[in-house]
DNA sequence: ATGTCTTTGTGAACGCGTGCACAAAGATGG
DNA sequence: CCATCTTTGTGCACGCGTTCACAAAGACAT
């Protein structure tokens, strides 16, 4: 029986064992003391805990450059995702296959979500038209969103969302791009317009991974 | 003089206004008692720190379904990144406009971050290529990098990764809408078919915003 | 000037996640 | 069956970020 020890995993996943230890806790005492962890059964666990032994049936809505990039990626089926439908207001669209999917019209969105079962709603369309489209998700029983228009959505509760903002990501990456520059040279005269630094007295930075600034300036 | 106190800013973002003031404060002290802060000189003071102020070329490197995508998309002009150019190692792409642009060869990959002063690279290239196109990408100068492909690269110190994994966020959904699901009727008789998924257990990356539930009580 | 009123800036308390350290569990060998 | 050795599971302490609460600063009216 192939076995892990906590101290093999966290050396692999770069934690701290007894984190990683504490965290299987909750799911239960699946490990043998002296031994380590069943690798199958700790896989299936976990697995099933994070619901990846479910398949989820999700609607793409916004079939333009984006959603048509999403809908050819094959990521999602060996996850457990399934591309249950198209859905695009463009009525030329409508019928024409994307990635093998035939594009449905907006009209039928109630209808697509209700025969497929659908939970979980991928928003691709332009900013101006996410709220509404959201609302219509919801309003039709979809209860997890991914947003990837640059825009809040506003949603009543018990529904989840997720925005991804690849502007953001590009800022975080410049913010610490800035930082480092201004470290080797506190007096340097880079920069197009001339650039007053103070000194900025921030607390620890956040190592490996990055955080999103609370406000943003529009 | 147009001003917002703590207390509305707060509300408006859904956060604590003592947070935001504290985290203001780190900036300077660019607020008045009684006040509040005067809008057009907070929102540059805290674009000059996030590096808004600044003009970042970017480069993107595999302009497939969804290279073409970001280069057609107009977000990131409006927020100060400009892409730079677009390489691709299909031979067939060369010189062919994608967004405006035209797609250079990756044989050209060190010349072009160096002529156009290139510190940040987006990789949307298939997975297979991408630890190659970032060393190629890192050696000729980038220090920060956006990766799309399912890889986590590694890199030497001083060089900043971020990955975009977007079926994590659709998992990280899916974790949530099971347990909805779990919360209303708790004997469920779990999926379907028993699925062995063959895989490790690898830690998650942090999203843009929300958290990755690390373990959760069962 | 002086007083009042609003809002900032921040010291201090609180809560929570992380890591340490170890007793208990169980395997393994004699 | 007992001794030893490995590794789990977890109580406890530490550190850090968040929140509370309030003194001080400044605007504004009188
Ligand atoms: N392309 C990117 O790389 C990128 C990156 C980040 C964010 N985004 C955002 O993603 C969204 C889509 O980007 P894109 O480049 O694919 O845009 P796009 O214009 O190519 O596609 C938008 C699609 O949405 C459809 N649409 C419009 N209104 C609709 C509605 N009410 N219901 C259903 N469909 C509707 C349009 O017919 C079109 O097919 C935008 O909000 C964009 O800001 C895109
Ligand atoms: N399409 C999506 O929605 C999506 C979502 C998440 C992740 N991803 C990931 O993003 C990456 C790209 O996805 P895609 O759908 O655009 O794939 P794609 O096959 O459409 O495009 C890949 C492009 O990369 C180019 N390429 C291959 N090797 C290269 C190299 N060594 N140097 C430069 N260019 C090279 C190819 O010529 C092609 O144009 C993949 O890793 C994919 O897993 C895609």
């Amino acid at each position: 029986m192939p076995t892990v020890s906590s101290e093999e995993l966290a050396a692999a996943a770069g934690v701290n064992s007894a984190k990683l230890r504490k965290d299987f806790s909750y799911l239960g005492s699946y490990g043998t003391r002296g031994v380590g962890y069943d690798v199958e059964y700790l896989v299936y666990q976990i697995s099933r805990e994070l619901g990846l032994t479910q398949d989820w049936p999700v609607v793409i809505v916004g079939i333009g450059n984006l959603g048509a990039a999403l809908a050819n990626y094959g990521g999602f089926a060996s996850r457990g995702f399934r591309v249950a439908a198209l859905i695009d207001a463009d009525a030329a669209m409508a019928g024409k296959p994307v990635a093998g999917i035939p594009v449905q019209h907006t009209d039928d969105l109630e209808k697509i979500i209700k025969d497929n079962g659908v939970s979980i709603g991928v928003i691709a369309t332009p900013a101006g038209a996410a709220q509404q489209v959201c609302d219509r998700l919801v309003a039709a029983g979809v209860t997890s969103i991914l947003n990837f228009a640059p825009t809040v959505l506003s949603v009543p509760d018990g529904v989840d969302v997720r925005k991804v903002d690849l502007s953001i990501e590009l800022q975080i990456l410049a913010f610490h791009e800035q930082r480092k520059a201004g470290e080797e040279a506190a007096s340097d005269g880079a920069g197009p317009a001339a650039v007053t630094r103070e000194e900025s007295a921030r607390s620890a930075d956040q190592g490996p991974d990055g955080d999103v600034p609370a406000v943003m300036p529009a």
